[in-house]
DNA sequence: TTGTATGCGTTATCAT
DNA sequence: ATGATAACGCATACAA
């Protein structure tokens, strides 16, 4: 028994004032063809009896919900950024943001029909797993975005910051450094991690290093990166490793440490995410930042031209990622 | 013009089957009176046109919505780390979370309104900075609980982990090693610093050692742990320190560090929380953690007692935290 | 077991 | 500028 106190209607404002609950219903939406004089009055019944809208019963029969379904992964760092930056962007265009948090015990399929559920007019999805058929069959039924990942389906939205070119600046820092060996670290397969892997490899080929370019397995996680340089420290270790995101950047800085080797002197580490680890003055890594606003912004811009100006054909936007030089990178020793 | 094709409802799936919406309902509902005859061809006739229930509509009538709404700031790791526990909880006991995201742009007031206009039932509060007469207005309406804030205020249930006996066990932990001389990095004002400063200073007299107890201020970031230790090398460094959370206590390190100190060697370091950034092998902080999962649990229990059980007597729940002994305490040097 | 009727609080259409 | 009224999709008491 919750013991739910019954809330004050529209009937109880109109009744209040003595005027039609549609009248009320203008006043309270804000929409033009009420007096002012009705308006004040209006208004000052529904603040004093405590009035507020009964968003259930609004949704029934607006045409408009004005709601954006976001699907993220909260325990990352990243979506949770990228999700502050989209309520403020959500906020600025009209519109309201419903979170759908993706956790062990509710999968993404599970998110995207609760999202439905709560009468989203647009879906965004941050860095989705779905197989590209499910995302695309959503996308059919209402406009939606896919951030962070790559993939083209016809009806998709799509906003990500392009893996390639962050990584080949990574490379061109560590190259302009004087670097001529170095190694990557990589995240396993999956889109992401194959665009990273690629514009590494790309990159070296561009500057000529295409033979002292070596690729080690990884999963994105700390423990992967000790493994790498593990693996390096058997092999010979380069003068620079550049890894697939920040965690495994920090497990391989752990690792070179405790052999004895110290960053950047020995060998200069990179990561990628910019994550506020690499912030951390006790980390101080060098990263690439995929730029979390920027995204948030042209997200929401995606689906508000869809929703408010009826574009259909989808578009593909990506942004350039930018490289946040600190301590962890250096010239190489000679 | 959201393209939005008109969903199948309730009559349509009424229509297929040949019987009346009432009938419908009660299968969807999985409530009693229906044969298992019409039950199966209701449920294949829905699932044939793609049907589901709108959730809306069925919100206007429905005494019940079965949704909990949990206020959280999404940055912080901590939250994030109970908001899954939350969800998994919820699902246990057939409820659903909807989750408002605290954000720079929009502060604690707005996402309890809209929480509530979510038609949630029972309120979630994690950390709230919220005035205490604010949350006590809250829960006079709905069934509130606070997690992880000392708070007493009639109607509210309380969950939470007893800071001073956090801080306690690591003060214990620290004398065992034959720690005398140890110092406390603060969190600045607020309940939750005050707790686990009185906590500190509490234990150290226990142990005798009120004289050499020190606390320097701070405010749980990690410069501030730096300030901390820049500190204390003027004024003599003791042989531990005891941050008021992980972050100050990584900076501490760090900033021992660059004064050529080592950790635990020199001096021992310990942190709250027991964030991720603790459990990182290359950070190896020993902290105390507040056991998020116990406290989600305690606290979806307690909502639903409300909701389900009736209770409508407050009641508050503290927790033991638990020590996390890792690499960076050991015994002083003598 | 099944169907009918009514209400939920709001928005929207059409009068006035 | 204002009011009457019909949806909206579903749950529920009640009738059959």
């Amino acid at each position: 028994m919750p013991a739910e106190r019954p809330r004050p209607t529209m009937q109880d404002v109109a009744d209040k004032v003595g005027v039609s609950k549609a009248l009320v219903s203008l006043v309270i939406r804000n929409a033009p063809g009420a007096s002012a004089e009705t308006r004040k009055r209006v208004l000052d019944a529904a603040e004093e009896i405590g009035y507020r809208v009964n968003r259930t019963a609004a949704l029934m029969t607006a045409k408009r919900s004005h709601l954006i379904g976001v699907m993220a992964k909260i325990s990352s760092g990243f979506h949770a950024e990228i999700v502050e930056d989209l309520v403020a962007a959500a906020d600025r265009a009209g519109y309201e943001i419903v979170l759908g948090a993706v956790t062990p015990t509710h999968d993404e399929a599970r998110v995207v029909e609760t999202l439905r559920d709560f009468r989203c007019e647009g879906l965004l999805l941050i860095g989705p797993e779905l197989p590209a058929r499910e995302i695309e069959a959503v996308a059919a039924t209402m406009p939606t975005v896919v951030i962070g990942r790559r993939i083209t389906e016809p009806n998709l939205d799509v906003v990500r910051s392009a893996d390639g070119r962050g990584i080949a600046s990574a490379v061109d820092h560590l190259v302009g450094l004087g670097h001529r060996d170095i190694a990557h670290v990589d995240g396993g397969t999956g889109t992401i991690s194959a665009d990273r892997r690629t514009g590494f490899l790309r990159a070296m080929r561009r500057h000529g290093m295409s033979d002292s370019a070596r690729v080690v397995s990884g999963d994105f996680t700390e423990a992967a990166g000790m493994r790498a340089v593990s693996e390096l420290l058997d092999a010979g270790l380069p003068t620079a490793i550049m890894c697939a995101n920040d965690y495994s950047a920090i497990g391989a800085m752990d690792r070179l440490r405790r052999a004895g080797f110290s960053v950047p002197e020995h060998v200069s580490i990179t990561g990628y995410d910019n994550s506020l680890l690499a912030r951390l003055g006790s980390i101080d890594l060098t990263s690439v930042s995929q730029q979390p606003q920027e995204q948030a912004d042209r997200a929401i811009e995606a689906v508000v031209e869809r929703l408010d100006g009826g574009r259909t054909e989808p578009r593909s936007t990506v942004l350039a990622p930018a490289l946040v030089v600190r301590g962890s990178t250096a010239g190489p020793r000679r």
